[in-house]
DNA sequence: AATAATGATGCACACGTGTGCAAAGGAACC
DNA sequence: GGTTCCTTTGCACACGTGTGCATCATTATT
């Protein structure tokens, strides 16, 4: 077996408790004795059981992060912004993926609970009402990432998709396009209908309307789901001059289907992704896309979890918290103007 | 606080063993009462602590992950593949990325012993010879998937990077290439030796020459990394037909940077990447690269070490595992023969 | 009917740590 | 030197669970 506390106490002639007391520097001990009983405790290689610290203080320092996908990466950039901030604050990370499954998500759910962990932070997992219940009467703070049901949580930090949806619409049309598509992802519910909404918003504002045509939806967001999609935007009556993509994997999805059917982007038909994740720099045309501080709001989450369980020691933490982030849109090479002899339609 | 074992066992009228060994089905109960307890413990809304068990078990039920970054697309298809096996099994995964900074190793390292994860899975992680033999010593299983030092470890799962880099030298040779650069990640350590050395096997044995500036290493193996090295390469008095690079993310750089020069790939010069991530397919053009199987890696890694977890409880865990796995060749479009006025060179 | 055998359940301890309380030791003061 | 006070340390219990052993009840056996 590993070594224990005891095991130092008997090596320095002390009880467990003034090895326990030293280790966490307690000042009722001389400062001579916690420096020889360090000492002694590094030499002998000793290192304490966070099952039996858990055990007793009720505080396991690590941190859940349900995700519906770790290879997504979008959300493996949120991830390493929560990373950092908790292993700098020696937090531990427990991951688990949910793949948008109901009856892996009650499990997740029960191992979360099973393991005591401090705060947890969902990045868009859907949840259904049972599993929400059932977290929310745990007790500990819940942040949610980009979740659909945002509003029912106390703590949440999320990107406002509704504006960033606006500016990229709002680009596409001072560009001088009319007829722009929306191509959204039905699995992602509530993110897909705030960025529907903004397009609607800036659109009418515009004065410019949307056949109902020009709304598809598929059901996914990776670059196959883009890929597939192309086909039917080509084959409409009148072609869109402009395609607007829920997210950037969609996107280069498009521009592949797009180029391999023998079409120019931006010259027969603009593109714009959203999220801004690495790739959307280096495709061919290199992508417009609306950039969301993945890496931050992740930090941020964390931060915020680590803030209220520091403060909820002090009984001091406030009942609610909610940031809104802003995105910023990143004009690159898919985007121009329509082609002159649609220009007039 | 939370229900325990004992508030069931008041409820249900029995000691609190009987009631947990109703809830492993230990077979000394009748089933009887083992239904009968086990219904009133889920109306009551009873789990298990995890803290309390794994101090009394010595087993904690979770796998510890160390990867030198989560958002690397390669390493994150990995992480899926453990996950989904992991949970699988009832283990959870503690994730801590090393950034290949010594001192966040030592402090993973130190987490994952109090944390008394049950096995250890390396993803190129760039251990101290100091860390390695914390970790041996700790006597938990250990799997290395991809790194430097497989050798010293009694377990480990990795893809065969001599072999995939033979494959890939082996096909731009038979496209009639001669003036072939290798691209490396200088951080990479072992992975990019032991392509390098593939890559070398492959010219000599075809008795092609390798000019010394034709060896290239840059300190990253991102795309940014890449577009920068691009330069390099279009500067050399006499340019390579060929690029072979040491991932995908590198060859994904320097398309955007060849192609922003105004060099036509293949037609000018062919580019082939390593590992196959998802982008690879949607590049323009699509590149040749080596598929390796990612989420089957992360999925062998996870079902060796719990494999090895089952038969350490009956002692006949084997000495040695080690397990090599092959990739294959993905030609795609950023290949072809050389330009016909540099053929005959 | 007494004994043995079988089945069901409880007692009590252990895992490693943290902490309130008591106790012991020493110094300072009168 | 006795009293008081402060510093330093140990005792003992608790956290929630698992398990060997003992106990008790029941049934089968002689």
């Amino acid at each position: 077996m590993a070594i224990t506390i005891k095991d130092v106490a008997k090596q320095a002639g002390v009880s467990h408790s003034t090895v326990s007391r030293a280790l966490h520097g307690s000042s009722l001990l001389s400062e001579e004795t916690v420096e020889r009983i360090r000492q002694i405790a590094v030499e002998m290689g000793y290192f304490p059981s966070a099952a039996a610290r858990s055990l007793k203080t009720n505080r396991s320092h690590a941190l859940g992060v349900i995700v519906s996908a770790i290879d997504d990466p979008f959300f493996s950039e949120i991830l390493q912004g929560i990373e950092e901030i908790a292993q700098g604050r020696g937090y531990s990370m427990l991951i688990a993926a949910s793949q948008r499954d109901p009856e892996r998500e009650r499990a997740i759910v029960q191992d979360m609970r099973e393991r005591h962990v401090d705060g947890l932070i969902l990045c868009s997992a859907s949840f259904s009402v049972e599993q929400r219940r059932n977290l929310l009467q745990y007790g500990i703070p819940i942040v949610m990432v980009n979740n659909q049901a945002a509003e029912e949580y106390r703590y949440s930090i999320y990107h406002d998709d509704v504006d960033g949806s606006r500016q990229v619409t709002r680009h596409l049309i001072e560009l001088g396009h009319k007829r722009i598509a929306y191509l959204g992802n039905s699995l992602s519910g509530r993110t897909t209908m705030d960025r529907l909404t903004g397009f609607r918003q800036e659109m009418e504002a515009a004065g410019l309307d949307i056949p109902d045509e020009y709304i598809l939806e598929v059901p996914g967001g990776g670059p196959e789901d883009g890929f597939n999609a192309s086909n039917q935007i080509l084959d409409m009556p009148e072609r869109p001059t402009a395609l607007f993509c829920f997210n950037d994997l969609l996107a280069i999805g498009v521009l592949k289907g797009l180029h391999s059917a023998g079409f120019s982007v931006p010259g027969d038909i603009s593109v714009v992704g959203f999220d801004n994740i690495v790739f959307s720099a280096y495709t061919n045309p290199t992508l417009t896309t609306l950039e969301q501080p993945k890496r931050y709001i992740g930090a941020e989450a964390a931060r915020l979890i680590l803030g209220l369980l520091d403060r909820i020691e002090d009984k001091e933490a406030p009942d609610q918290e909610i940031q809104k982030l802003k995105g910023r849109l990143l004009v690159r090479q898919s985007t121009a103007p329509p082609p002159i002899d649609l220009r007039q339609l």
